[in-house]
DNA sequence: CCGAAGTCAAGAGCAGTGCTCTCTTTTGAT
DNA sequence: ATCAAAAGAGAGCACTGCTCTTGACTTCGG
């Protein structure tokens, strides 16, 4: 379920009993944090209560875990990788040629986690946890995994030559922005030109947009009563916005 | 800065100096959760530091707001209602019948005033606190003027005809969407037909997503050196996406 | 094989939190 | 001036994150 890195470099060198015990304990740790996160909310996560089903006393976690923060970060990576396995898994599930189809695979996956998992999604996406810092160089790395994903998708229409801007004319890049995604094409070295760069980025927050409103609650409880179908549309409009081919009905 | 509802009922006897005094000191008390809701974050808003900012011992503060909760609640509705003032100041300012500006003047509001009060913003549209749920009562009217007001540039847009799907087509509205669609359409009074209420729903959230982005930091940090023209590009699209006329340039 | 080094759990304690209860003081209306 | 209502003060309960010390246990080198 939970993976822990077992030496900070990755030589595998035979395990020490002592070394077993402490990944399997700072397992357990994120298990019950996990559990708690979901249960009661981030805010709400304590150190003590996890030291308690862990049928330890409070000081006692702090051997494993060097702070509240520390323990923070852990789920927010176990999350981020959780949510990346998935977005993967429903993407690769769609043919690699139907681009459409793993679009909305990757959105339909994002929801369906979100909701699974709402405590995590307010952790990754919600508000900052107040006096957390994520530390960047733990976390950028998962963090980027479903917009590494989406890129690749439009940009693999592109490539394939599937990839179009709407008819009706795209607004104009101004220099500097135009700058910014010239910069992103090149470091991923991506097919997809800059407009369709920042209509994907454009995709990417309005997809975190809908799922956020929906986990969070605000479009306000029964409004509408089929929220699956109407995510489903947002998608596929979201699709035209990036530029992949729309089919008229579902 | 910040008003009070002097009567429960709103009949304006005068007030007994008692009274006035009582809304003077929940004023106040507002006042301070603001400043501490702004430089601490929500779940740091502790009734405990607001009495020492008071001059008042910590007890006495539960003469005035019942619980911690109902002071989120009052700050929730200060918030609500102080973005929904300028929202409608920013698209009052916009010519009546260019429904495109009004329509920029009201993402543009959305989002300066996320970046300039970013804690409230993360109270109204973030996570939502955990053990905290906001009175519907009493937060739905204050919580949904902006939507309302986005709904209405898109209804008087197309009153005046100006409102058009996508060259391209829109996807097919599965039934029981469509219902909810059209009961919203109902309730309001709406000229809109139900796919452009159902794209104004996405763009509303979009607007929110990417709104969040850039408020939490998600878009990690100089990824984009004008977040403004980034920001400014996406609604152009979005306000295609709502059916609004584009510009081909800014 | 035994002692040193390393590891770990426990407990006490500090400063903070929300909230309740009781007691005293203030204050406004009669 | 009197008196009841309102407001403030203080103690206290149960909780939090976190630190420090103490004692016990395990592992490893000589």
């Amino acid at each position: 379920m939970t993976e822990v890195q077992e030496t900070a470099a990755g030589l595998d060198r035979p395990l020490t009993p002592r070394q077993r015990a402490r990944t399997q304990t700072i397992a357990d740790i994120v298990r019950l944090g996990r559990q708690h996160l979901a249960t009661h909310g981030a805010a709400a996560l304590s150190l003590r209560a996890v030291a308690r089903d862990l049928g330890v006393v409070s000081s006692a976690v702090y051997r494993y875990v060097e702070s509240r923060d520390e323990l923070l970060t852990l789920l927010l990576i176990d999350a981020f990788g959780e949510l990346g396995d998935e977005v993967d898994a429903a993407v690769a599930q769609a043919p690699e040629v139907d681009h459409s189809a793993r679009f909305l695979a990757l959105g339909r996956a994002v929801r369906e986690w979100a909701l699974r998992e709402p405590a995590s999604y307010a952790l990754l996406f919600g508000s900052p946890v107040p006096g957390y810092n994520a530390p960047a160089e733990r976390t950028t790395g998962p963090g980027t995994r479903v917009i590494v994903s989406l890129i690749a998708i439009l940009d693999a229409a592109s490539r394939a030559g599937q990839l179009s801007l709407p008819a009706d004319g795209s607004p104009q890049l101004p220099p500097t922005l135009a700058a910014d995604l010239a910069a992103i094409r090149a470091e991923y070295g991506l097919d997809l030109p800059e407009e369709l760069v920042a209509r994907g980025v454009l995709v990417w927050s309005s997809l975190f947009g809908a799922v956020s409103f929906e986990v969070f609650n605000q479009y306000g409880p029964n409004t509408f009563k089929a929220p699956a179908e109407l995510f489903d549309h947002h998608l596929a409009v979201l699709a035209g916005v990036a530029g992949l081919p729309v089919r008229a009905s579902r």
